[in-house]
DNA sequence: TAAAAAAAAACAACCGATTGTGTAAAGAAA
DNA sequence: TTTCTTTACACAATCGGTTGTTTTTTTTTA
């Protein structure tokens, strides 16, 4: 019955117009050595036949295939759909199209799927390193085969390549002295992990460092460890910290979820916040101006790393070779001061 | 300096062991025709030399790629972002790649996107409909070269293809009727666009019909048709139906967001809830149950939904052919009953 | 031992666009 | 008019797997 339909090539633009695929080729991108003549009657007849380029075989010729690979820990965070976002629009721009992939934050599931990124010979990869995730000698394949390798936020800190990544020290300064400047004297800290140069590390330095500079004490029972940055951990994480002797009276959450964890717990306890507990919070999520009191917050511009991650491939793919541009990219970061920690 | 690394082919392979390529591509995909000890001898020395597949040649060779295209509005919102991890998950197990793009709700944008999927020949397109869209001949390239469609969510209501959705209408319905059982007699209600078959429509109309049957009065100002289903628009909404001479005692929203923007603008006005003013919501996002008071809300399964259109697509190439299995997909919703509509 | 059957691997075309090189036709210069 | 340039297009190889067909090698059977 109904026939198979089979796609339109420039084979069959060719034959229709008597002419060579080479000259349907170049004529549908303005070459030069193409009159426009024939410019003209070629595209009018591609347009007619319905005509759509085959990206598998031009990627298969020209061995690069317009497209940048995302390899992130998951989509559904706030932080990473927005990365995504900034990342498809500005590829869209370009006529890049963009492959997801979710690490689950499992390592073994990064090595498979960054090998399956190379296997589609992206044009380029943006990564955020999973959780789990130590070495990251899986990638050399790219940067082997001259695939320009973005890092996003989480970043190796011993891998040369390029890296966008806002300064985490610097913000957890700012977020801390600002807690300082509201008069917090007892100021608590959650983080996570403990290796020099991760993201929570680095906070941890900003916070540890904001303190120092004022003369503030470093108590260790303010700062918890979590084993995951979800909510229910932070409620666990702020329950132990309202059952000190000495309470503390402000908090730097690296997270806008523990944030909300911790007001929540504060007003459950009957705790006033801002004014017997400071909160701040990182990433400004959509909830952190929702919920009350609203949460003051760190900026984390997840769109416009993502754009400017891939800018850095669309770039660098026009101008190989350039071995020296292997830079980090900072962005800036706000403080963003609302109810829960405004007291003065 | 440093030599152009090229890819490591099947040609490398072959010329290494003397063999045909042709016996190459079949050992590494264990066909019967090749002796295990081939096999084994091949697949040793492609992983000695790390070969990596060119899946671009594969695909163009078996023109499919083994990726599924996905179109939608945008990723930031929690539902799509839900969808699309459904699907990339899915996907994944079946060694499938996901292709995102963002039609922004544009129906030009969606227009060219599809274009560009069908471009990179993907072996399947799963869509959700921009707000713009009327007319959906754009997606007839894929009907027509076998390429299976599936939409999710905001789908056509003409377009004979897979569909995979929840029963707007009945989610619709059984909210209202929650708060009918509540003991609300003046139920507001938020809706957008008015087409037949949308799915704001739907969920009016299930609104509408749960009044009908337990003889309560529909009344036109209770209804309000917003421009955007955003929070200002709600709080707008909000406003306008507290000012009326007999306020609403209940609200049906059809999204969390308006859900939230209707009671914290009822907070900020000293309106009780539940008790003067019960608000279900819709989507169950993870607003809901932080915000306070929670808010009783519809589940979306977004997940599911991704799951389900991503198996309607893998299972459909495997058995090509089947004009018959234009089917729809209705996956199950719960009212979910927090404390922004429990009374009784 | 020769012929038949089965197993294993080689051959070669193919997917569709791209691009370096070659060649005819048209126009310019001698 | 002849030769030299341009201009405009054709030819053919190429990218890297895949697969139908054929050939060679091995094993089985008569």
């Amino acid at each position: 019955m109904m026939e198979e339909h089979r796609h339109v090539t420039i084979y069959d633009i060719a034959e229709k117009l008597n002419l060579a695929t080479s000259t349907i080729s170049r004529a549908l991108k303005d070459h030069h050595t193409i009159s426009d003549k024939t410019i003209k009657k070629v595209k009018q007849t591609a347009k007619e036949m319905g005509f759509v380029p085959n990206t598998l075989a031009a990627g298969l010729r020209g061995n690069t295939s317009k497209t940048i690979g995302i390899l992130i820990p998951t989509i559904t965070q706030p932080f990473l759909s927005s990365l995504i976002s900034g990342i498809e629009i500005t590829a869209q721009k370009s006529e890049y199209s963009v492959i997801i992939m979710q690490s689950h934050d499992s390592y073994e599931m990064e090595v498979n799927l960054a090998k399956s990124l190379y296997s589609n010979r992206v044009s380029g990869v943006i990564c955020s390193l999973a959780m789990e995730t130590k070495d990251t000698s899986h990638f050399k394949q790219f940067s082997n085969n001259n695939i320009p390798l973005v890092f996003v936020d989480r970043v190796p800190r011993d891998y040369d390549t390029f890296r966008v990544v806002i300064n985490n020290y610097l913000a957890g300064y700012k977020a801390t002295k600002h807690l300082i400047e509201q008069g917090c004297k007892r100021i608590a800290h959650l983080t996570a992990g403990s290796e020099f140069g991760t993201l929570y590390n680095e906070r941890k330095r900003g916070y540890v460092d904001a303190l120092l500079e004022h003369e503030l004490p470093i108590d260790d029972k303010l700062i918890i460890n979590l084993k995951e940055m979800t909510y229910e951990d932070g409620v666990k994480a702020c329950n132990q910290l309202f059952d000190l002797k000495t309470r503390p009276d402000g908090l730097f959450a690296p997270g806008d979820i523990l944030a909300v964890s911790a007001v929540q717990t504060a007003k459950k306890r009957g705790i006033k916040i801002p004014e017997e507990f400071a909160v701040i919070g990182f990433n400004d999520d959509p909830i952190s101006k929702i919920i009350e009191p609203n949460i003051s917050t760190i900026t984390h511009p997840a769109e416009k790393m993502g754009k400017a991650a891939a800018e850095l491939i669309i770039k660098n793919l026009k101008s190989v070779k350039e071995e020296d541009a292997k830079e980090i990219t900072f962005l800036n970061t706000q403080v963003l001061i609302r109810e829960s920690s405004r007291r003065i």
